[in-house]
RNA sequence: GGGCGAAUAGCUCAGCUGGUGAAAGCGCCUGCCUUACACGCAGGAGACCACAGGUUCGAAUCCUGUUUCGCCCA
């Protein structure tokens, strides 16, 4: 075996056996199974830090609990990502002099689809690369066949529950990628614009009122103006008419409890078709809704002499204009926050149009109830009270997209006989009077097919045997982001298609940071390529590094360095195995056989890592789970056991059976290396369609027989770095004499000191180290550094006394010893105890070190 | 403006329903190429658990307020 871990060579290896044995792909039987869908990643995304995290994390489920037994299925799938796809492949048009349009929509798609049809593969192969062990063989693509069908059956269903209308309502809409878009798809930043104050003058020419607004071009399309009915000052005004200027409009002042009396002069000029808050005032009263500009953002026929202007150029024009005019009261600095469209940056315009809508109100009742029943469990939980909150404020869903790439609403309608039908099938004759059709011209959200993901993916269209075999999942694993427009929505979606939740468990990780702290993302250029990583330092250490700096829920802070940590421990694990399996052909024993106390106190260990790791995997703990075979494997049995077999000379059976149980805890982890100890190790089956069985020993004198032995054995090492000396003596008391006897030649060994001599009496002049049960000692005439040392024990001595006062004054407290436990009582007690012995321990040592 | 969360060693953070002498990794200091591993070994220093009150026999842990930071919603 190499000195160094190649973990090159053993990733090629096992990547190549796990492909061609098609090893994690799984049909349904009888055993009890454990199935996961991945959130689908975009067909546009190559493999970034946060995917490697989210599907570590998934990863590490599905492998664990195909250790145990389940019947893991692990659904891989891409997402066509309408917007996203569209605006990429626009670009690489463009770059040949061409647009979308050149192509008509047939074409464009087919060109597309050309782009996506490997893309598909390309991050899905990349998490191959890191060891994800998903069912390949049935991966899914969000415009497959099936998926359309099932988008399609969802689609009519919805409609024919009235559930999906059409509607004018006021949407985010990019002028740019000309579509409409959801809430979740603008990005609101905070901008430095300005506020100006425009006089509107009255009809009845006895003056003007002033309204405040950061954005003049939208006068053109106002048909009211607006103030708070408890606004006393202007209250006299309502019912009044002010001439728009520049248009000469008659419109009307409204009062609304709206209006915010401290905004600006407490008039709010109204523009139902331009913004959101003036559409509902308009709704409400009435109001003409005019729309200004086309769907480029370019004033139309309703802004008069502006027409024909771009929305900015026509800011500056009515500007000067009302300028020219002294309308224009002044103009104050202003910090707004401005809406841009995710993919284009171009600033969105609140636009009045013909949309789709879901009403959500009965599709979210159950989906919260299933919340407040606790049917639904959140990791961390904190995420529910979020979830509950925004179900409980639930609004229609707007799904329609003017794009070209997705799922076309199956809406047809009729010019003959104007009828509108749903078909689940392509239609092309009218059903009622047989004329021609035409199709809706609009694609769905992307998340309309998202929301069906789970249930989808498996079949439930056809109702197919893994339909009913895997579904419902377990858990979803996912960032917060997207916890309501896709989890919540997903919940909602399984409830009312398939009446179950799509799974039990969420699990919610957070957001992979720089080292300082920053999100990592393309622009900021601060983001770490996993396959430099896995190049680097290896798949193994990319993924246990990643989760073992991940508390639940929180943001790991991670640079290129930090992954230093995970090879080192790959690392270790070589070294420890090669160091075993050194000089022997032995492979590891079915059954552990102890020998010695030392057996007894590692296996004890051992059995309790086991639970405790156990136990914090089924809590999704998964880094709590990753630092406790770390902390066993390297500190307990490499530091200790491993030490102590070269010293004794041990037999190497119990080392075997410890390093091959660790193995399979860790497997999960670090698929990869684990994978090929067991082979070394002798195991015929590989460790993830082994069964895992408990291990169960627990021997509580031999494992604090041997603390204490370890505390001796630190004490001495301690000693001899403070003093160099070869022999050393041993004080201590009466019960551990027989251990500083039967240990004698193992404390030389792993202390290195030459002789230990076993005294009574009290020591001259010393330096001294205590430990847990007496103090190690070395006489010397000339000690070095004696006033540091003396202040150091007063230190500790000081510390002592507290904590010895301190837990005296609780145990004479009668409210305590009334309602304290009684084993929290013995524990004080104990305590009191050591510190006791602690404190003549050092006391003695100050004695020597003063004399 | 409303809601949620965080604040623990120089850095990243653990500490689960109050009872621990506050844990770890990285970094730092000292000594080691001890034939498994320098991607290592041994030893050590370093934390009044953001601040101010309160509840309790007992608070890093629960409550209230303050400060700072982050996220979400409007």
């Amino acid at each position: 075996m190499d000195k160094i871990y190649d973990f090159k060579k053993t990733e090629e290896k096992w990547n190549k056996k796990w492909a061609d044995e098609n090893t994690f792909h799984t049909e349904p039987d009888s055993r009890e199974c454990y199935s996961i869908v991945i959130p689908p990643p975009n067909v546009t995304d190559i493999l970034h830090l946060g995917h490697a995290f989210n599907n570590t994390i998934q990863d590490i489920l599905i492998r664990y609990h195909r250790n145990r037994g389940f019947n893991a299925e692990w659904l891989p799938g891409t997402d066509h990502a309408g917007i996203a796809t569209q605006v990429v492949v626009e670009r690489l048009l463009k770059k040949e002099g061409k647009r979308k349009e050149d192509f008509g929509r047939d074409g464009f798609e087919q060109e597309v689809w050309k782009w996506a049809k490997d893309r598909r593969f390309t991050i899905l192969n990349q998490l191959k690369g890191i060891g994800a062990s998903c069912d390949w063989d049935k991966t899914k693509f969000t415009l497959d066949e099936d998926m359309s069908k099932t988008v399609a059956t969802v689609f009519k269903r919805l409609y024919d529950k009235k559930y999906i209308y059409k509607g004018n309502y006021i949407v985010n809409w990019c002028p740019r990628c000309h579509t409409a878009l959801s809430d979740e798809e603008v990005d609101y930043k905070e901008k430095n614009g300005k506020l100006y104050y425009i006089k509107y003058p009255l009809a009845d020419k006895s003056g003007y009122i002033t309204v405040a607004t950061t954005r003049p071009e939208t006068m053109l399309g106002d048909s009211g103006v607006a103030v708070n009915p408890e606004d006393e000052a202007k209250k006299h005004l309502i019912g009044k008419k002010v001439i728009l200027p520049l248009v000469n409009r008659e419109i009307e002042i409204i009062s609304d409890e709206f209006v915010d009396k401290e905004f600006g002069t407490g008039f709010v000029k109204v523009t139902p078709a331009h913004d959101p808050n003036d559409f509902i005032m308009g709704q409400k009263h009435n109001l003409d809704k005019i729309v200004i500009m086309d769907t480029r953002g370019v004033i139309n026929e309703n802004g008069g002499k502006y027409k024909g202007l771009d929305r900015n150029k026509a800011r500056e024009e009515i500007l000067i204009d009302l300028e020219a005019s002294d309308l224009i009261e002044k103009i104050e600095d202003y910090k707004n926050s401005v809406g841009e469209c995710y993919r284009c940056k171009t600033t969105i315009e609140p636009y009045l149009s013909e949309q789709w809508f879901v009403d959500m109100t009965e599709l979210a009742k159950p989906a919260l109830e299933a919340s407040l029943n606790n049917t639904l469990s959140f990791y961390p939980q904190r995420w529910q009270g979020v979830y509950n909150h925004w179900l409980s404020n639930i609004k229609p869903w707007c799904i329609s997209r003017q794009l070209w790439w997705g799922h076309r609403i199956p809406v047809y309608y009729c010019d003959k006989c104007n009828t509108e039908h749903v078909s689940i099938e392509k239609l092309l004759k009218c059903p009622d009077c047989g004329g021609t059709v035409r199709q809706d011209e609009n694609v769905l959200d992307t998340w309309f097919s998202s929301w069906l993901w789970p249930f989808a993916t498996f079949g439930w269209v056809d109702n197919s045997a893994d339909y009913k075999y895997f579904y419902p999942t377990r858990v979803i694993v996912s960032a917060s982001e997207i916890l309501f427009f896709w989890i919540a929505r997903m919940i909602m979606a399984g409830i009312e298609f398939t009446g179950e939740l799509p799974f039990k468990d969420i699990f919610i990780h957070g957001t992979v940071r720089d080292s300082k702290g920053v999100k990592m993302s393309k622009s900021l250029g601060n983001g770490i390529d996993p396959l430099f990583i896995t190049n680097q330092f290896g798949a193994d250490a990319l993924r246990f590094t990643i989760v073992f700096l991940s508390g639940q829920g929180k943001d790991p802070s991670i640079s290129e360095k930090s992954f230093e940590l995970g090879r080192n421990f790959a690392n270790k694990i070589w070294n420890a195995a090669r160091f075993i399996m050194m000089d022997t052909d032995e492979t590891a024993p079915e059954k552990a056989v102890p020998e010695d106390e030392y057996d007894r106190w590692i296996l004890t260990l051992l059995s309790r890592t086991e639970k405790n790791f156990n136990q914090a995997v089924k809590q999704y703990r998964l880094s709590d789970g990753a630092q406790i075979i770390y902390e066993f494997f390297w500190k307990d049995f490499c530091d200790w056991y491993l030490e102590i077999m070269k010293s004794k000379s041990k037999k190497k059976h119990i080392a075997l059976f410890v390093l091959k149980r660790v193995m399979q805890l860790l497997n999960p982890y670090m698929p990869y290396i684990t994978e090929e100890m067991n082979q070394i190790l002798g195991s015929k089956n590989v460790i993830h369609k082994g069964e895992y069985e408990e291990f169960d020993f627990d021997d509580k004198e031999s494992a604090e027989k041997i603390e204490n032995i370890k505390s001796y054995i630190i004490a001495l090492r301690t000693l001899l770095q403070e003093t160099n000396s070869k022999s050393a003596s041993v004080k201590c008391e009466k019960n551990f004499l027989s251990e500083v006897k039967e240990n004698n030649e193992l404390a030389l060994k792993l202390s290195k000191f030459e002789k230990i001599d076993i005294i009574d009496d009290k020591p001259k002049k010393a330096v001294a180290v205590p430990f847990s049960k007496g103090i190690v000692f070395v006489n010397a005439e000339q000690i070095e550094n004696i006033g540091e040392k003396i202040t150091k024990y007063e230190k500790d001595m000081r510390q002592i006394e507290n904590e010895i006062e301190k837990t005296e004054r609780n145990l004479a407290n009668e409210g305590f010893l009334k309602k304290a436990d009684e084993s929290v009582i013995e524990m004080m007690k104990e305590k009191v105890k050591d510190f006791m012995s602690k404190r003549d321990r050092i006391s003695e040592i100050l004695k020597s070190l003063r004399k």
